[in-house]
DNA sequence: GTGGTCTAGACCACC
DNA sequence: GTGGTCTAGACCACG
């Protein structure tokens, strides 16, 4: 997997590090027993220093995501998300046409976004 | 309008409330001409400092999108969003059902957050 | 470089910084690339608390004058200043001896200011 | 006299107000029995709320610059500036040849000021 | 050690 | 009563 680092989001980058690993956890990207890349990597293919990296792996770690095996690297260690597989497939695709109509509709990204959250708020779901 | 402040986020307060008022002109709850509420009332609405929501304030009027009027208050300047109203609704109901079938689905916030997330990725909409 | 703040004149001293950063980068004094004393620093040679120096430093990036770099400085963005330094010399000479006249003449420094103003008014340089 | 307040230059209006009267007293625009402009005129001219003008009336009084005549308006008591008006003659006419060839050389107002600033400073004028 | 966030509270400028 | 300025000091994110 690779690592993405939006400096002007205002979110701490190891918190990014993080959500971004959840999010391939739930998306079934990343599974038990697969090795997240190794720190050097993420620090040169994402720009942030050694010790953001070491610091968002601990914080996996410490919630019991993943494991870090001296010398060997840092192992998925437990799944994440609540979703069938076979039932995200059409899910997402659904989604997917929403956005494509969204965008033709003239929304950009953050009309959408700001709409999911309006929805998840109005639902209940984000406080 | 109201505010609500998520500490557990990560995100800063002062990004929260300025992300806000911006998701409030886009989704046309706020528009120009209206005033944003005054700061002390905020500080006791949600909680946070009044230089907090200065800072927020601050950010919007340097945007250009509100107006600080001495002894008044602070006012929208100008829309934002590209949306046409009559073509949001419809969208929204859609995106309600289809986040109300995620749910049933067993999806979570979380969940729903990752999808949405990974399609506007896929689709170049998030860098 | 150095500043200085006056706390008799009226102007906040966070807008007294950011004046002598812009002045510096029109006068040459400061470059693309240069980098701004370290918060902590004008704390101690200025005198002015640290949130104030953070608020003239952050008001110089928004205006995209300069640029935070986490963890090593604030360094110069961009250029400012409409004048070529080979004629900002001789001009600064005959400036000099101008004030110098206006001295020998009697005239206090309010006087040369009043002065120099009254002519840019006139001239229709100053609002 | 008329006064111009400019809203962008952080400088309080009441202070702006202030300076011009000072300006215009150091300039010989204004001399001891001249009247200020009544503050109804100042208001309906400047824009500013009438207690902004009555507090810069307060100020130059208690600072014995001008006397408030009950009912009949505030007036100018002493004369300022340290000049003889008949070498300020030829010092504004060097002056406004030299502002000239600068803004031939290419520089704008702020470079003007900037330039100035930092003669006076370098000089000792300026603290 | 760098910049950044937040709090608490005093005081100011303006309507 | 409105927004704005400043201080003092704690704590965080990052290199």
């Amino acid at each position: 997997m690779e690592f993405r680092i939006d400096r002007t989001s205002g979110l701490p980058a190891y918190l990014q590090l993080v959500r971004q690993v959840r999010e391939a956890l739930r998306m079934g990207w990343l599974s038990p027993g697969d090795r997240l890349p190794p720190v050097r990597e993420v620090v040169t293919t994402s720009g942030v220093n050694a010790n953001t990296v070491l610091k968002a792996y601990r914080e996996l770690e410490m919630s019991g995501l993943v494991e870090a095996r001296q010398g060997s690297g840092t192992y998925v260690k437990a799944a994440l998300g609540s979703a069938d597989p076979e039932v995200m497939g059409p899910l997402r695709t659904r989604l997917a046409e929403w956005v494509h109509d969204a965008r033709a509709a003239g929304l950009d990204t953050e009309d959408v976004e700001a709409l999911v959250r309006s929805v998840l708020v109005d639902e209940g779901g984000i406080g």
